[in-house]
DNA sequence: TCTGGGGTCCTTAATCTA
DNA sequence: TCTGTAGATTAAGGACCC
């Protein structure tokens, strides 16, 4: 048997969270909306349609000035739950396409579509069909960029935007890099060309003809060699279809700086509760607790602390994220934003509260029960709340 | 311009441990 | 037993992404 050339496809929804509202909404079509925070109110874009972009709007600009910029645009509160469902509609089509399946966040997709040329047709045939697809079944379009890798597909479906769809075989991998700037590749953000600014290099072909030991020197090793794969078109082609998700968190910035103590811990009190109920819903527990503060002027600080055993329990991150609020090592003064998280997945403590939840469910498994009697001679009362803390959620 | 929220991964420094 | 050291782990922060 011969060995199948890998084949990826990136798929990326135009604009997301604007087309949504632009076909939910037929008075918002042709007309520059921005989805994000409201004008006069603390926040920036999250995603803004095309016509937006023509005053020169884009994902993240602060939105005083995507106002200043377009006071006449539409702007809508973002509505997460209607683009989360929609998400999943589209991953169902694509789940019924390919073998393997990676969402890579609320609207992006890579695909292993390796083998399919066969069953389906060429390469821009699988493009197109997909894109045929999910404009059936969402009325939305997409962008589909197809290449021997995930970093080919990708920069494929940023180079046909929107509603195109673009294909590098591997001959051409090389010379579709060479004139992109720099900045298209993956961990090129704005600290690193500032390092590689004296380098006087602009374009992927450029990078790839400056000596590693130069890029070295500018950039540290790893993230040199990592800049030179990606110059010569080598990435992975691995499809993660499970990815396990390796922390969970929650933050807010206040609309006017807070100092009074009182307040933050109401606050702190409140996003605990939503990250706990977040983690119990996932089956998890955590053994590290974060907090993160940032003061005026964006001065941010994370503080972490490790316990003994993982927890899902609200007051338990409340009260270690407190305690490091508390500690002293900290600036006092108005805060701006506070948020809470937690990581490090431990197993004992999510099998026990499997164990309590499956017996407050009415199961009768003695074996259940006889685990949850040791557990609990082992543990004694704490362990008890575990299983009272999910039957809640 | 004045910067959200929720993540991941990487680097570096400090600390622990064999 | 003391000390130095190397490697592992933890903590903090930076950078990046959508």
């Amino acid at each position: 048997m011969t060995k199948l050339e890998p084949l990826i496809a990136h798929i990326d929804l135009d604009a997301f969270f604007a087309s949504v509202e632009q076909r939910d909404n037929p008075e918002y079509r042709d007309k520059p909306v921005i989805v994000g925070a409201l004008p006069g109110g603390r926040g920036v874009v999250a995603a803004c349609s095309y016509e937006a972009r023509e005053f020169g709007i884009h994902s993240a600009m602060p939105i005083s000035e995507a106002h200043r910029r377009c006071p006449d645009g539409v702007y809508v509160r973002p509505d997460i739950g209607k683009y989360l469902e929609e998400s999943r509609r589209i991953m169902d089509v694509l789940d019924d396409l390919a073998p393997a399946v990676e969402k890579a966040s609320i609207d992006e997709a890579y695909l292993d579509i390796s083998g399919l040329e066969k069953i389906i047709g060429s390469p821009e045939h699988i493009g197109t069909n997909i894109r045929e697809r999910i404009y059936a079944n969402t009325g939305l379009t997409a962008s589909v960029g197809i290449g021997p890798n995930r970093l080919i597909a990708k920069l494929g479906s940023e180079a046909c935007k929107p509603d195109g769809l673009k294909v590098v075989p591997t001959a051409a991998v090389l010379d579709f890099l060479a004139p992109m700037p720099i900045s298209n590749l993956r961990g090129m953000g704005k600290q690193s060309l500032k390092k590689v600014s004296g380098l006087k290099i602009s374009t992927v072909a450029e990078l790839r003809n400056t000596p590693l030991a130069t890029l070295k020197k500018y950039l540290g090793a790893s993230a040199a060699e990592s800049f030179r794969r990606q110059a010569n078109g080598i990435a992975s082609h691995h499809i993660a279809t499970e990815r396990q998700r390796k922390s969970i968190s929650k933050e807010t910035t206040f609309s006017a700086d807070v100092t009074d103590t009182n307040r933050l811990h109401d606050v702190l009190r409140n996003l605990a509760a939503q990250v706990a109920h977040t983690t119990r819903r996932e089956k998890l527990a955590g053994r590290v607790i974060m907090l993160k503060i940032r003061y005026q002027g964006f001065e941010t600080y994370t503080r972490q602390s490790s316990l003994d055993q993982a927890t899902s329990d609200e007051r338990i991150m409340l009260d270690t994220a407190w305690s490091l609020f508390s500690k002293g090592d900290l600036p006092v003064k108005p805060v701006r934003l506070i948020g809470i998280g937690i990581s490090s997945w431990g197993e004992d403590d999510q099998n026990q509260a499997d164990l309590f939840g499956a017996a407050a469910q009415g199961a009768t498994n003695q074996k259940i029960l006889e685990t949850i009697d040791k557990l609990t001679d082992k543990y004694g009362k704490p362990l008890l709340q575990v299983g009272a803390n999910r039957q809640k959620s």
